[in-house]
RNA sequence: GGGGAGAUACUCAAGCGGCCAACGAGGGCAGACUGUAAAUCUGCUGACUACGUCUUCGCAGGUUCGAAUCCUGCUCUCCCCA
């Protein structure tokens, strides 16, 4: 209800307001870039990174550091706890209501994020979907451990044969949130979809930033390096009794668990999460070049050549 | 010096006369993804002028209509006895 009276003010507002949306892969330089342009721009940042919102995961996130995060002004790096139930939804909602407070005073604001799906949401926006009750998904998780995924995608079926059709039917995660929908709303999950998402009041630039794979990949092994130098693992010891929680299922996080709890050597696990981190470079890689209307960088640009790139594309859209 | 075991694609590892370009796993690559998203899932992985062709299973010969699979020699690795 809130949120509803503070995207009603946006909408009164004249000037068209800027987001700029930073992307990339991980440890290509994104935090470092943003806070180079909020101060540019003298404007704060949101940051869209699924992990980075919880204060409990700090070294492993690579979260902005203090002197970062006093260099520029930062939203959405830990609010929340990881024992907090946090999603995408509730984080669009969020992220909508912070940026038309920004607004309010600056014509431009920066997001910065490694999550394709968060920026998304802020950016695109999501369908409006109903709350369903938590033991609904247990339930769901329940049947999958024990029968296997052939009995969800029969109820599926039976439930919303357009979203069986659909969705990726091997993936338990999408069956289950397809099916939680249903069961819990009494409606198909896929009526939900395309009903015409809220919409923007402001328009959003895209810098991505990359570099060769393998300089990619040689920066994300020295930056778990860096993490293990920065204690790293003490930060996952105090966690261990949080383990099985959602936000904790992370890179970094659930191989050191297993180092913890017996089943690796450490030297092992150190190795998986640079694995792990190169794949998950590779996903977001994969999700960010889909956007066609991005300016893409090397992750070497000068920043004075980039910020020139964005002015430019600022004109074209003003006029 | 004598005896035994083994050499298979990037790695590990099946296959032991045709159903083998070769099971499986790892790794790598590519992709999907509207509330678990640093999650989850999928495909490809000898070469190519690709629903076909070509070159592969240590090397060189041989047997056979047909060999990664059988025989001979060679090279290398490991184990045991001297």
């Amino acid at each position: 209800m809130e949120h509803n009276t503070a995207i009603n003010a946006v909408a009164n507002y004249t000037m068209t307001k800027f987001l700029i949306s930073i992307i990339g892969p991980t440890a290509i330089g994104k935090t470092s870039l943003s806070i180079k342009l909020a101060q540019h721009f003298n404007t704060e940042i949101i940051s869209a990174d699924s992990r980075q919102f919880y204060k409990e995961m700090q070294i492993g996130t690579a979260a902005p550091s203090k002197e970062e995060l006093a260099a520029a002004k930062h939203h959405f790096i830990h609010h929340k706890s990881i024992k907090d139930n946090y999603n995408v939804g509730a984080f669009e909602k969020e992220a909508l209501q912070c940026l038309n407070t920004l607004f309010k005073t600056k014509d431009v604001v920066i997001i910065v994020g490694g999550s394709g799906l968060y920026v998304d949401a802020v950016t695109k926006g999501l369908d409006e979907f109903p709350e369903v009750d938590k033991n609904i998904r247990e339930d769901l998780n329940k049947q999958l451990k024990e029968h296997g995924i052939s009995v969800l995608q029969t109820q599926l079926k039976q439930l919303d044969n357009h979203s069986f059709n659909a969705i990726a039917i091997d993936n338990p995660h999408r069956v289950i949130r397809a099916l939680e929908i249903c069961i819990g709303s009494g409606k198909p999950y896929s009526s939900f979809l395309n009903k015409g998402k809220e919409k923007r009041n402001f328009k959003t630039i895209t810098v991505g930033l990359s570099a060769e794979r393998n300089v990619i990949y040689n920066r994300i092994n020295q930056r778990v390096n860096l993490m293990m130098k920065q204690g790293l693992l003490e930060e996952v010891k105090a966690l261990v009794p949080y383990q099985t929680l959602n936000a904790l299922n992370t890179v970094g996080y659930k191989e050191l668990f297993n180092y913890l709890n017996g089943e690796w050597t450490l030297d092992f696990a150190v190795s998986e999460i640079k694995k792990n981190t190169r794949r998950f470079a590779k996903r977001q890689l994969t999700w960010f070049k889909k956007n066609e209307t991005a300016l893409w960088f090397d992750y070497t640009a000068d920043l004075n050549d980039i910020i020139k790139k964005l002015e430019k594309k600022y004109l074209t859209f003003k006029n």
